[in-house]
DNA sequence: GTGGCGCCTCACGTCGCGTGAGGGTCAAGC
DNA sequence: GCTTGACCCTCACGCGACGTGAGGCGCCAC
C-alpha cells in the first residue's frame, strides 16, 4: 500500500511539518507506520482521519475534543453532517461579528474630524481657503490661534453643527435686542455678548472680557467680520461691538 | 471620586481578576490609583476605557493593537478594516468549507464513499485551489446560496436521510430511463428532471427552470459535478443535462 | 482578636503550534 | 565512492491571553 511522508501530507492537505509532528505528540493523528529510518509514514486511512482533524479544525475546536470526537466511533457521515452545522453557526457568529465591525466603523466614522466639505456645507461661502490661509497669515503665531488651532482640529461634523447652533443662537439674541429697539448698553445685548464670549472660551481659545474687547473692534474694522453681520442685519457688526464694550465694562467693576 | 477595586471592576464588567491584572501588566489598562495597602483602584475615566477594550477584544483584535487603538496613536478605522477584512476571509473560507462539506455529503449519501485523494478533491487542497475561488466568486454571495446554506442550517439526521433518499430516486430514474433507451427528451428522464427540480426547490432554494438549466450546464461543464454522475452510471451527466433542458424547454411553452 | 474574604505579587501551566539547533537519511550528480 | 542538498528526526524554547495556585497582607464584622 502507498504511503506518503510528513512533507508530503503537509502539501497535500496545506498543513505544516510540525503540526503534524504536534498531532503525533498529542495522539490525534499517529501515523501508522515509521520506516526502517525513523521517518513517518502515513496511510490512506491516515489521510482521511486528517482531513475530518482539518475540518473540524477550522471550526476552531480544540484539539483533545477533536480526538475524542474521531475516537467515538462514529462514521463518516455523521462527522460531516456534525461539521456542516458547527460551521453553519460558525459563519453566523462571523457575520454578528462582521455587523458588530461595521457599526464600530460607523461609530468612529461619525466621530471623524469633519472635512472641508462638511465645514462648507454647514457654514457655507464664509468658510473660505483664501480667508483660511490669510487669517493662519495673520494670527497663526498668537497662542490664542494655537489653542484654537489645537481644540478645533478634533471637532467633528457633530461638534460644528453644535458650534453653529450656539453662534446662530446669540445672534439672534442680538438681533432680537436691536429690534426691540433696546440700546447695545442694555441687559438683553450684554448678556448676549456674555454668551458670546464664553461660547468662544468654551470652543476655540481663552477669552477674557480684556480680550473680548480686541475682538470686538475686529467685527467693524475688519470687512469681512462687519459683512457677516450686516448681512444678517443692518448696523449688527457696530451693535454687537458696543454690546460686548458694555458687557467688558460691566465686568470690569 | 468614587473608585473601585478589581473585583467590583470584574464584576460589573464581566471579566476575571486576573485579566485586570494582566492589562495592567501590558499597560493596557493601568488603573489611575492605588490604595494606601497598593490595591488597584479604578475611576470612572479607566472604566470608559475598560469598556473600550472589552468591545474591541470582542471583535477579536490582539491586545497590544487594542491599545495602539485606544492611545490615539494610530487610526482605529484603519484598524477596524483590517480587523474586517481578516474576518471577513475567514468567512469566506468557512462558506467554502460548507460547500465542500455538502459535496462530500452527497458523494457519502450516493454510496461512494470518497477516498483520500478525492476528498482532498473535493475539499480543494489547501487555499490555492482554482476552483475555491471560483464557487467563492460564484456562489458565496448569491441569493440561493444563502437560502440554501439558510434552510439547511436547521437541517436534522432525518431530514438529510430524506433527502439522500429522494436524490437516490431521482438519479435512479434517470439511469432507468438511459437504460431503458429513452432518450434524454423522453417522457420519463423529463419527468425525472421535474422531480429533480422540486426537489432542489423543496429542499434547497428556489429553483425556477431557466436556473435549473444553469444547474444542468454546471453538471457536465464542473468535473467535480461530472464525476459523481458518471460513477453512477456512465454518460449520466449528459443525459440529466440534457434532460433538464428538455424539461425546461417543455414548460417555457 | 479572630475569622473570612478580598487584595497583593510572583511564577508556572495551557493550547496550538512557530522557529530554530543539532544531527541523521536519501537520491542525484560528479 | 563521495559530496551535495533536500528531506527527515528529536529536543526545546517562545508566544498570546490569560488560568491557577502559593504565600502573604488588609479590611470589616462579630
Amino acid at each position: 500500500m502507498a504511503t506518503w511522508t510528513v512533507g508530503q501530507v503537509a502539501d497535500l492537505f496545506g498543513v505544516t511539518v510540525r503540526t503534524l509532528h504536534h498531532y503525533d505528540e498529542i495522539g490525534l493523528l499517529v501515523p501508522s507506520g515509521r520506516s526502517a529510518a525513523g521517518y513517518r509514514l502515513y496511510t490512506d486511512a491516515d489521510l482521511t482521519r486528517l482531513q475530518q482533524v482539518v475540518v473540524y479544525r477550522r471550526l476552531e475546536l480544540p484539539l483533545d475534543e477533536i480526538r475524542e470526537l474521531l475516537d467515538g466511533g462514529e462514521d463518516a457521515v455523521e462527522h460531516l453532517r456534525r461539521q456542516r452545522d458547527a460551521v453553519m453557526s460558525r459563519l453566523d457568529e462571523l457575520s454578528e461579528l462582521v455587523a458588530a465591525l461595521d457599526r464600530a466603523l460607523e461609530r468612529e466614522m461619525s466621530d471623524q474630524p469633519a472635512t472641508p466639505e462638511e465645514m462648507k456645507e454647514l457654514f457655507g461661502d464664509g468658510f473660505k481657503d483664501e480667508y483660511q490661509a490669510e487669517a493662519q497669515e495673520r494670527w497663526g503665531e498668537t497662542d490664542a490661534w494655537k489653542q484654537s488651532a489645537e481644540r478645533t482640529k478634533r471637532y467633528t461634523k457633530a461638534d460644528w453643527a453644535a458650534v453653529k447652533a450656539e453662534m446662530d443662537a446669540v445672534n439672534a439674541a442680538f438681533i432680537a435686542a436691536k429690534r426691540r429697539g433696546e440700546p447695545a448698553t442694555g441687559e438683553a445685548a450684554m448678556d448676549a455678548a456674555e454668551v458670546h464670549r464664553r461660547h468662544i472660551a468654551d470652543r476655540f481659545y481663552d477669552l477674557d472680557h480684556e480680550f473680548h474687547r480686541g475682538l470686538a473692534d475686529l467685527y467693524v474694522s475688519d470687512p469681512r467680520f462687519t459683512k457677516s453681520y450686516e448681512d444678517l442685519e443692518p448696523g449688527l457688526a457696530q451693535y454687537v461691538r458696543d454690546a460686548i464694550h458694555a458687557n467688558s465694562d460691566r465686568h470690569a467693576e
